[in-house]
DNA sequence: CGTAGGACCTGTAGCAGATACAGGTTCAAG
DNA sequence: CTTGAACCTGTATCTGCTACAGGTCCTACG
């Protein structure tokens, strides 16, 4: 399988497959004769777990982490689950925070009379209050 | 005011007031005669300004965009208020995406046992099924 | 068999949004 | 007059890609 066909199938960029490559997440594949990269279904898999990992929000960082952990062959369900978790806790605290942010811009819109005068309640926040600390 | 003083007191990074300046969002400062930068209190302001509307998340695109209206001098309380709701739209729909992901990771932690056996449905999830579409 | 044009190859630059560092100058206190 | 903190400059680094330029290969069509 050949690149375009590899990050079809995949559903990556073209372009990211080199790319992981290069940050060592996707293994260097053989060549052909005239150079060409030649994947394997295995490298298939591997990227779609990259991708599908990365749609979850996982950083490189922690994708490479579970990925480390299957490739030790060692892992445990146990390790796995407590790096879900922790990345579950880190979603959750920047839902927090755009919750806050989100209620915060609300009231500024609601005081804001959207009325034709250079006066606007916002601009003054941003100014002159402490909106968000 | 020096630039170690004026990122204090709008607790910015040092360095990110020069890069501020070099973005053209802070004006540059006179210098003083050895060539130290020496800030107004308007640059202050400015840089609050900057500052708050990056914790509420606005792009730096759209900080530039809130200080061309209020440089121009001929901005409405409309145009802001349009701005800051179609910000509060995508923060919205920012909550919304990562609120789905947290069901998703929730539900793989939920399936997984945390046995101390390498089988684990989080990694079979990534890497056979179809978790998030 | 020749050629057209797609798919690939390489390295490098660019985006946001900072942050960090090296190697040099200036300033202010003692 | 010295010390050392704060400043100056340019450039490199980080994350996670994406996009290009300029060249090579592969395959289908005639």
């Amino acid at each position: 399988m050949r690149r375009g066909e590899l990050a079809e199938r995949s559903g990556c960029h073209i372009e990211t497959v080199r790319f992981y490559e290069k940050r060592g997440l996707l293994p260097t594949p053989p060549r052909t004769v005239g150079g060409h990269r030649d994947y394997a279904p295995e490298h298939l898999r591997r990227l779609t777990f990259i991708r599908r990992a990365r749609e979850l929000g996982f950083t490189l960082r922690e994708v490479r982490g579970l990925l480390d952990l299957v490739d030790g062959g060692d892992w445990t369900c146990a390790e796995v689950r407590k790096m879900t978790l922790e990345h579950l806790a880190s979603v959750r605290r920047k839902i927090a925070a755009l919750q806050k942010l989100g209620a915060i811009l609300d009231d500024m819109a609601a005081e804001c009379d959207g009325g034709a005068v250079p006066e606007c309640p916002i601009i003054d926040a941003l100014m002159e209050r402490t909106p968000a600390g």
